[in-house]
Order: structure tokens, then C-alpha cells, then sequence
RNA sequence: UCCCCGAUAGCUCAAUUGGCAGAGCAGCCGGCUGUUAACCGGCAGGUUCUUGGUUCGAGUCCAAGUCGGGGAG
């Protein structure tokens, strides 16, 4: 199997306390990402409210969609003639696609909340509990579903979700996994976690068919997935099994209990191999962001930036903040004087109050300009303090300005 | 001048035979981590137009008045 285009080096380490973190160069059919990088999630093919040269302004080197949402709208064959998704989209650089995984817990167990949260803080109101409510259900073999758009019943095996992505055409694609909460017992996921890696071997053979078979097709690279919740023997088992396989990188998803997310990842990372690139699923608010990079990830998506922006919250100099309350009525000011975003350069804080509080839906473009720029621009940083040597100085003087309270 | 109808939270309106006065919106605040999310949650908000009466108990029934709407002349 030729991997024309695609590859991975390292250009540097991180030393001390970050040693786990790395600076690196992923190499796709359109284009490379340095990283660390943050990557935009455009989950149904656009980043919610922005046009294409918007998320190019922000600084964004790759997008991420959805295979699932894209396969049940508009369909994976549409992307497919469409000459795939960046040419669909109209995004020039690398493309990401989840495999659809992470839908067999939301839409299946209904977890409503955040993924990364304390285990105590899980309560049963969070969890779906009658499974005649639940939309998709999971077996040996893959997941039957009910679209949430028309309730048409469809299974996702690893062979239709590599089937999918193919068709979808991203750079970067994931392999099928089955995604558990913290509520989840560590016999379950023991067993969510042995069939994610049986499922890993169906992505690969198939993966390699489709591979072969698309004869002209730009090479797709292929991470797999390392589950494992909260357990330091499962993560570290999950990580070996997975990463014995032909996987060009890794994706570390799951749910995470934030307090030890450090801990979890580095669980991980240090049973990786260090040349190939590992992606952090679902994280990035800004702590986290740091955590992330010291743990050695490499690059990271969340839909955290574009989500908080079209609910009114924006990452300001000294942390976030709802654009709604009532002294914004006034404040003509922007949301931080020295970010160079569009929005920050142009608006106050004042008038997005006044956007949102019309519900203009001007109010969410610019907040998400704002926001996906601060979250890129973030982790760019950080990569070029890594390249300086002074990452520590950045990271304290950031969070000590970000999280003044801590 | 007479007749009819109405008046309940900032706004629009609910409230069973008389039985703990509620909702939506607006307001204030919070949350959101591989998007079922321009979303979700919490809090606050009252002399039920006024005065008197009936009743164990009145937003509800009775009387008078005030204000508003409609009709007649």
C-alpha cells in the first residue's frame, strides 16, 4: 500500500517537566500541519457560521467533519462526486473525519453532558436510561441507529465507516470505536474496549482494500483509536494493542476525567510509538490545551470554541465570559485589545452584546471568528515557544493570567 | 347619558363547582470539551384596578367607583 504524501516528522522535544511534549510536521496530500495544532471541528462540512476564508483567517490549518452527520445529509456518495470534502467545502488544506463512533455514545447512552468531567460529578440525570428512548445500540459487529433527522433505522459496522470515510475523502480519517462515559463499569469497558480493538483490525484489512481498490484516489492516512477510560491498566493496554497495528497515527478519545488528564494521556503517549502522530480527541479549552501538549499530543479538535461563541460565550484576556450580562450593554471595548481577530480589530463588546440580545446572527460569526482565532492562535503559540524554549514562561504567565482565581 | 365587555408579573395571557395565583416572552445569572446544541439550566419578578360586602376561605360571587374597549343615543 503507497502512502504518497503522507508522513510524519519530529522536529524537537520538549525538556524537563514537558519532555512528553513534541514539535512536529504532519505531511498530508493537501498540505502539512505544523504542530501542535488546534483543528476546527465543521462537523456536517462547515465550521457552524463561518465561510471557508473566515476559518483560513483564523489561522486554521485543518478542518474536522463528521461521517455520520455526513452520511445521513447530504450522503457520502454526494462528497464523493463532489470530488471529496475539501473540494465539497471548499477548503483547500487537510481534512479530518471522526468515524462516527462518538455517536454510538451520544445518540446511543444519550450522555448529555460534557465527556470530560469529574467521575463524582456523573449523576443517572445525565444518562439516558430507557434503551426505548436511545437511539442507536451496539453489538459485536457495529451499531444499528435511528437517524436523528428522520428516524430511519441504518448500521455502522467498521466496514461501512471505513467505507463512508473513503468516500468522504479527509486526509486524516478514524478508525470505528465504541466511545463509553465514566458512568460506564470497568467490565464494560473492558469490553468496549476489546471491541474497539477487533473492530480496529476490520478498519485496517478494509481500510487497505478500499486503499487498493480507489486507484487515483489521494492517500487517506489512518489513526486508530485508544479507549480506556479512567483506568491506567486499560489505557496502557488499549495503547499497546492498538498501536502493534498498521495505524499511521492515533486518535485518544474516550471519556476523560479532566481532573487526570495529564495522567490519562501520558498513560498513553508513553506507550506509543514516537514517530507517528497522535490526535486528541474532543479537547480544547485552553488548561486543557496545555495539558494536552505536555502529555504528547500533537494535534487536538474541539467543538468548544464555535459552541461557547454561537451561546454568547468568548475567551477573553482573563478568561471566558457570557457576552449577555448587562455591563456589556455598555462596554465599547473589544472582547480582548490585543487580539488581531477580525471581530476584535472591528466590534465592541457592546454591539455583540446588542447582536445577541437581538438574535442577529451576525453575533455568532463574530464570536466564533473570535474564538476559533483564540484557540488556534493559542496552541500556535505554544508550539513556537516549544521552538524558543521558553514554554514554561509562556504556559505560567498565560494561565496566570487566564485563570486569575486559580 | 345609558347598555355590554374587560382590568392578574415589565409585556401577552392562564387559573376547574369559591380551596396553596401559574406559563411564555422580556430581565438577571450560570453552563457547554471526537456538535442530535443560533442550545440548555437556574433565579428573580404579585396589595390579582380601588373601596366595601357575602363566606371558614374571594383572582373567582355581590355593590359602588376608577380606567380602557365596543355599542346605542
Amino acid at each position: 500500500m503507497k502512502r504518497e504524501n503522507w508522513g510524519f516528522a519530529i522536529k524537537g522535544n520538549g525538556r524537563g517537566a514537558h519532555a512528553r511534549a513534541r514539535r512536529g510536521t504532519i505531511t498530508t496530500p493537501h498540505g502539512a500541519i505544523a504542530t501542535p495544532a488546534f483543528i476546527p471541528v465543521g462537523t456536517k462540512a462547515t465550521v457552524k457560521s463561518l465561510a471557508v476564508e473566515q476559518v483560513r483567517e483564523s489561522g486554521a490549518q485543518a478542518v474536522l467533519a463528521n461521517a455520520y452527520h455526513l452520511y445521513l445529509q447530504p450522503g457520502s456518495a454526494i462528497l464523493d462526486q463532489a470530488g471529496g470534502l475539501g473540494s465539497f467545502m471548499n477548503w483547500r488544506g487537510p481534512t479530518f473525519t471522526d468515524s462516527g463512533g462518538f455517536q454510538v455514545l451520544s445518540l446511543g447512552v444519550g450522555f448529555k453532558k460534557t465527556l470530560a468531567m469529574d467521575p463524582g460529578e456523573v449523576t443517572a440525570d445525565d444518562v439516558i436510561q430507557s434503551p426505548k428512548l436511545r437511539l442507536a445500540h451496539v453489538d459485536d459487529d457495529g451499531v444499528t441507529f435511528k437517524s436523528h433527522l428522520d428516524g430511519s433505522m441504518h448500521r455502522f459496522t467498521p466496514e461501512v465507516s471505513m467505507q463512508v470515510q473513503h468516500q468522504i475523502g479527509a486526509d486524516i480519517i478514524f478508525a470505528f470505536d465504541e466511545c463509553t462515559t465514566l458512568m460506564n463499569t470497568k467490565e464494560y469497558q473492558q469490553i468496549a474496549l476489546d471491541r474497539t480493538l477487533a473492530w480496529a483490525h476490520r478498519c485496517i484489512a478494509e481500510h487497505q482494500r478500499l486503499t487498493n481498490e480507489r486507484v487515483g484516489k489521494p492517500y487517506q492516512a489512518l489513526f486508530g483509536v485508544i479507549q480506556g477510560a479512567q483506568y491506567e491498566d486499560l489505557r496502557k493496554e488499549a495503547s499497546r494493542s492498538i498501536a502493534a497495528l498498521d495505524f499511521d497515527g492515533f486518535g485518544i478519545g474516550g471519556a476523560i476525567d479532566k481532573s487526570a488528564l495529564t495522567r490519562i494521556v501520558s498513560w498513553v503517549t508513553d506507550e506509543l510509538p514516537e514517530d507517528k502522530p497522535r490526535h486528541l480527541l474532543g479537547i480544547g479549552e485552553p488548561d486543557d490545551l496545555f495539558r494536552g501538549v505536555e502529555s504528547g499530543a500533537d494535534t487536538f479538535d474541539c467543538v468548544a470554541p464555535t459552541r461557547n461563541a454561537r451561546t454568547s460565550a468568548v475567551y477573553g484576556p482573563s478568561g471566558r465570559f457570557n457576552l449577555t450580562v448587562s455591563e456589556n450593554r455598555t462596554a465599547f471595548s473589544p472582547i480582548d485589545e490585543s487580539c488581531t481577530c477580525y471581530t476584535c480589530a472591528h466590534y465592541t463588546k457592546a454591539y455583540l452584546h446588542h447582536l445577541f440580545k437581538s438574535k442577529e446572527i451576525l453575533g455568532s460569526t463574530l464570536t466564533t471568528i473570535h474564538n476559533v482565532h483564540f484557540t488556534v492562535k493559542l496552541v500556535d503559540k505554544i508550539r513556537e515557544h516549544l521552538d524558543q524554549d521558553n514554554y514554561e514562561d509562556f504556559r505560567d504567565d498565560f494561565l496566570a493570567r487566564y485563570y486569575p482565581s486559580r
